[in-house]
DNA sequence: TCTGGGGTCCTAGGACCC
DNA sequence: TCTGGGGTCCTAGGACCC
């Protein structure tokens, strides 16, 4: 049996642990750069506002009605996030945190538990301790208790928890469930099923396995078929893969016309690309950029630059990074185009403790790793950028918006919250 | 005027190997 | 007239997740 436990409309929570004057009131929590809705209370979802959608298309809907409005506040609900996996990882050995706001939680060895109380248990510590209001659900499969917890969250009467024990309990669950909120349906494979005539999960499970693989991307649909049948096929992850990819990506906050800004953004994107990098101790051989126009304009036409280039060696060096790609992007760079995004990406990552040396090129040497280690420990210290590099500039005309971030209450000293007493006031 | 950022996995097809 | 079997690696593109 897997557990599978959800934060509750999670980026709102974060933000009302800290400020209970907004229970009950309308809030969102906006992207990166104040763009889009990512993030919603249950009292702005009733009024209508929809996930992704562009901030200033809502913006009537949002003044109309109190909405609060809040910038992403990343370090706060990463903060928020750890609190809340630490917590229920005293209810199980073992725990897959899944993403910012859900964790998977191996229930073998549960069998006589009653797994109803014993879930509430879990959402009453995880409140307790963290003041975030999460949803449990049980079964037999991740893919069951993904739909068991929707369940937990959707339906009142469930009190927040949903287990699938038993057949006919199951049967319930899938013909409750429609198939876009099915794990791993997305909106290509709903247009699909819906044109096949499927509805609920119930329909999709009776199809056959060979069906699925002809129109549901071969084996990831015979998975998902067993799943909703009770055959696990998807494993409990424990303990997080290095990741194959790192990027690092930003909207500029204004059109962004000339060079000198763009070769700041870029420098600046490198060097948190490449404290990533250094975080799970890997190194790269590849690091592609890019620069564009804003791709939504219906005036200008969308421009878009982007190179990868292969190391003699690969580096997590920031500096050994940045080098080649101002070299190509100064080559690159083209005047009178209003452009909108910047980014880097670094592949082909392996480990940094494994670097095939070169008979041409010298690897990371231990001055290298030294002072790169020096500036990583700066940074925590003392805050990210005490030391940068000199190209990543230092007024960033270009940095994206973020004007409505509240503080981060966790970690850092000064932002702490202050608590008034009736002498204060 | 104004539209995020960061990932993963899988398949098909081509090129190539013995 | 008649032309095998088994494999790898790479890339582009498509789908999905939060």
């Amino acid at each position: 049996m897997f557990a599978l436990i959800d934060g509750n409309n999670f980026y709102a929570s974060c933000e009302r642990v800290f400020n209970p004057k907004l229970e009950n009131v309308p809030i969102v929590i906006l992207s990166n750069n104040d763009g889009c809705i990512i993030a919603r209370s249950n009292e702005a979802k009733a009024l209508g506002i929809k996930m992704g959608a562009p901030y200033y298309e809502m913006k009537d809907l949002i003044l109309k009605n109190g909405v609060k409005a809040f910038s992403s506040n990343y370090t706060l609900y990463g903060d928020m996030s750890d609190r809340m996996m630490t917590t229920l990882s005293q209810f199980s050995p073992d725990v897959e945190v899944y993403s910012i706001d859900e964790c998977f939680l191996g229930m073998e060895g549960f069998n006589n538990f009653n797994l109803t109380d014993f879930s509430q248990i879990m959402r009453q510590t995880v409140r307790q301790h963290t003041g975030i209001p999460c949803c449990v659900g049980i079964a037999p499969t991740k893919t069951l208790a993904k739909i068991a917890n929707r369940l937990a969250k959707k339906v009142p009467s469930n009190n927040g928890v949903f287990v699938i024990q038993d057949e006919a309990t199951r049967l319930h669950a899938l013909e409750n469930i429609m198939i876009d909120d099915i794990w791993g349906i997305g909106r290509k494979y709903f247009k699909k099923l819906e044109a096949f005539g499927l509805q609920n999960a119930l329909q999709l499970s009776r199809m056959s396995p060979e069906w699925a693989k002809a129109h549901l991307g071969g084996i990831v649909g015979t998975r998902l078929i067993h799943e909703l049948n009770g055959l696990s096929c998807i494993d409990l992850e424990m303990v997080a893969d290095p990741k194959k990819n790192i990027a690092a990506t930003r909207a500029f906050g204004k059109v962004v016309t000339n060079e000198k800004d763009i070769s700041e953004a870029l420098s600046f994107h490198i060097s948190r690309a490449a404290e990533k990098l250094r975080k799970q101790n890997s190194v790269a051989k590849i690091v592609t950029f890019f620069f564009h126009s804003n791709p939504f304009s219906k005036v200008y036409p969308f421009i878009r630059i982007s190179k990868s280039i292969v190391l003699p060696i690969p580096t997590s060096d920031t500096r050994k990074l940045n080098d080649p790609v101002q070299a190509m992007f100064k080559k690159l760079f083209q005047n009178g185009v209003r452009y909108h995004k910047a980014g880097v990406m670094l592949q082909e990552l392996t480990s940094a403790s494994a670097v095939q040396s070169d008979l041409f090129y010298q690897s990371d040497n231990e001055q290298s790793t030294a002072l790169m280690s020096v500036v990583d420990k700066l940074n925590t210290q003392y805050g990210r950028g005490t030391m940068q590099l000199g190209s990543s500039g230092l007024t960033r005309s270009w940095m994206t918006q973020a004007n409505r971030k509240s503080p981060s209450y966790t970690t850092n000293w000064k932002q702490l919250l202050v608590v008034k007493t009736d002498k204060d006031i």
